[in-house]
DNA sequence: CAATATCCTGACCACTTGGTCAGAACCTGC
DNA sequence: GCAGGTTCTGACCAAGTGGTCAGGATATTG
């Protein structure tokens, strides 16, 4: 079936081809990348169906035809962006070199938010409007992560390998470190006067925050492991 | 005419009384109050000019009497939490104690963002919706006091007060760090189950913010000065 | 080809939006 | 009292909101 070679969109319903639901795929997908955008922007009050459906360039009966309804095209988006982070939740045990999952921490989490910027800012919006479709996750499933990643930093001070600092405050701080690059973009922009953030400004983000951190609460960078 | 007693409210336009401008004065300071929550809850789109009437128990008209419109009434928030920003920019010289510099600025913005969290909030949607409104502020005033302060770090450096760190990106930190417990509270709420965060609190997190942003650029504490 | 199921969309609906404005209510000085 | 200014507000408006739905396109079967 055709190989379609235009740029963007343009393409969309050709007459007679690409059946099978490749359409449908696509302008799902087209759909929940303009509406990401879009209420990473307003908001979900301050987004419009008619704004998501431009961005997309369909017809907004298209779109509600699609998703349903404004609030379940946004829970979806919501519940993906949930998905990208429980990607990154690695299993970490109190064996393990506090340098070496705080790094991989930081790191992770750095490029989730590079990955996907206006699933950060959707999140953050939602966060500050007081989480009204996402008080469960905060309590239930977040929380329980929290708590458990709390308890292992707080075996390694135990043990010498930290300083005594209160470890939910300090998953704080690397979550507030790392997001604020996504969700104050504009600021950051602003006022360092660049254009963009590239790909080596993270990779200096990510190594000064590092540097920080860890120096921060008195835990030794990795041991430069021989053989 | 007539002494209501209606519960709420009450006040406001009683008859004889309170003249001279009285009135006008505690009914604007209401619906900036009314405004600055419905914006931070919903940002610029999503507020409605009604929300704010409602919250600020007043008509709809009477807001606008008062504001003359919505966009007006939204960058006079903007500017009034400019202007709170701006009374803490406080002038620090190279001879000064980085550590009580730093420590100084960590408790002030949260002592800023813990005193005006909904001003922090409003801040915090303007940006994520890209800053339309303040993008000359970012680019103008507050890039310069950005750059007066990295000028001073970069030469406490050169001196060997503190270890070399891109000065810029340790005020994103400290910036997000701070705002973090004011912009995304139902976060912070919903993780730790509490219900408010308790000034006890603002000072621990003042306490913990500091030891490990001072100790992570190497910064010695404030010296002991004697006498 | 016709039958059928799916996909799509313009027209429409009730409701809300920001904003205007005529005129009521009020306060002040006389 | 009354005149004149300020303060207030209900009624109203055009435009936009989320959402429905009848019916047209299109695809997939037989």
């Amino acid at each position: 079936m055709t190989d379609v070679t235009e740029p963007e969109s343009m393409l969309r319903s050709r007459q007679g081809s690409e059946s099978n639901g490749a359409t449908r795929e696509r302008n799902e997908r087209e759909i929940l990348e303009a509406a990401e955008r879009v209420f990473a922007q307003y908001g979900y009050r301050g987004a419009s169906v008619q704004a998501i459906a431009e961005e997309a360039g369909l017809p907004k009966s298209n779109v509600l035809y699609y998703m349903g309804n404004k609030r379940g095209l946004y829970v979806r988006l919501l519940e993906r962006m949930m998905a990208r982070w429980n990607a990154l939740l690695d299993d970490i045990s109190v064996e393990d070199d506090p340098a070496e999952v705080l790094e991989a921490f930081i790191r992770s989490k750095m490029q989730l938010s590079r990955q996907h910027p206006e699933g950060s800012r959707l999140f953050a919006a939602e966060i500050l409007g007081g989480a009204p479709f996402l008080q469960g996750y905060l309590r239930g499933e977040l929380r329980q992560w929290v708590q458990t990643r709390a308890r292992i930093f707080e075996q390694w001070e135990e043990r010498g390998l930290m300083d005594p600092v209160d470890p939910v405050w300090l998953i704080f701080l690397i979550w507030s470190a790392t997001q604020h690059y996504a969700d104050f973009e504009a600021q950051v922009l602003g006022i360092t006067g660049k254009d963009e953030i590239s790909d080596a400004d993270v990779e200096r983000i990510t190594r000064f925050l590092t540097q920080v951190i860890l120096k921060g609460c008195g835990v030794r960078p990795p041991s430069a492991t021989p053989g």
